[in-house]
DNA sequence: CTTTAATGTTTATGCTGTAAACATAACCCA
DNA sequence: TGGGTTATGTTTACAGCATAAACATTAAAG
């Protein structure tokens, strides 16, 4: 293929560029000039396409957030999408997050300010609505609290092992997300 | 005072003058330069007492995490100290999280690489593992499955709701640090 | 005192995001 | 087909950043 002045679709190739360095790059040192380098293009040609950085940043956690989605998804099917299914939404949440530091990084803790959060209508979201409904018989309240919970333990243990306060270790992750110790109601 | 060439006690004015600027301003806004300005010195005479910005930060994250062991113990002895104080600095910490969203930041999440991770030594570490030990009669294995599903929890809301994916709500924080929901076994 | 070490300043470099002015080429209409 | 308009590039410029190097001042030690 022929250089030419146009590129023909440097959205989609900025996009896809952006999210190869985020496989190799901390969130922090992702350089729109770099990515820019990347592509072959001048570092303003990404205005023609992003307003800012910022707007570049959120749509590569768009695509972050579907694939987050997908991996849940995989996973449970995988589990059979019983009971366990909860579960494995769970666990596959925290191993994505350890897969793709920069990229789940990105997605929820470095787009301020708030108010485009990306993962409000995704199929992570959708999941995680349905499985905690599906736990509680549906009792709204109860759905509602079941979510939060469970999307602050995953989360939570995402970050602290991103960050280096746990050790990302597989049989961590399987001791905290049972369903045999969590939110189980006491008597 | 009289301006004079030494400043007196720089290292501990810049420290001072960081933990200000972390009140009102985004923890990715933080400037050495800016610090710098605000204590009336040049930039570079940071250098004299941090070999770098990282170690500016981890200075702050330091002073930080003190502060935030101290609200926790603070909650606790509120709490009568008895089995309620576990979730009551469990609540401190989220609050924590929403009153200073830039220290809370810089302490956890902000500190590439890891390997300085503050939080090992301090006063809120060690509560946390007291209290597990606590709450599970001491058995150790139990006890540290406790300690992380806990800590997970609390460190998941505080980061959700600093990101803006959950409502800052004192409500929610109590509904989702409740004894009789969370960590019961289950028959 | 005088020398030396600690602690400042000034200047300079290369990075960043982004605004402004200009260049090219693709498209639309006569 | 030809010409103007618009989309999409480039070059240049600016301010702010962390930080390195060279230099200045002052406090402390012999």
């Amino acid at each position: 293929m022929v250089r030419t002045y146009h590129h023909g679709d440097l959205r989609s190739a900025l996009v896809e560029a952006g999210l190869r360095a985020l496989e190799t790059t901390e969130i922090g040192d992702i350089s729109l000039r770099q990515i820019a380098r990347d592509v072959g293009v001048s570092a303003t040609a990404v205005y023609r396409h992003f307003p800012d950085k910022r707007a570049l940043l959120v749509a590569l956690a768009g695509a972050g957030i579907e694939k987050l989605g997908e991996a849940q998804r995989a996973a449970a099917e995988s589990a059979g999408g019983g009971p366990g299914a909860f579960g494995a939404t769970g666990r596959a949440y925290v191993r994505f997050a350890l897969a793709h530091p920069a990229l789940f990084r990105l997605i929820f803790t470095h787009l301020p300010p708030p108010g485009d959060t990306v993962f409000g209508e995704s199929l992570a979201a959708r999941l995680l609505q349905d499985k905690a409904a599906a736990a509680t018989g549906g009792d709204p309240a109860e759905t509602r609290r079941l979510m939060v919970q469970a999307w602050a333990v995953v989360h939570g243990l995402a970050m602290l092992m991103l960050d280096g306060q746990l050790p990302p270790d597989d049989a961590l992750i399987d001791q905290v997300i049972d369903p045999a110790t969590l939110f189980g109601r006491r008597r």
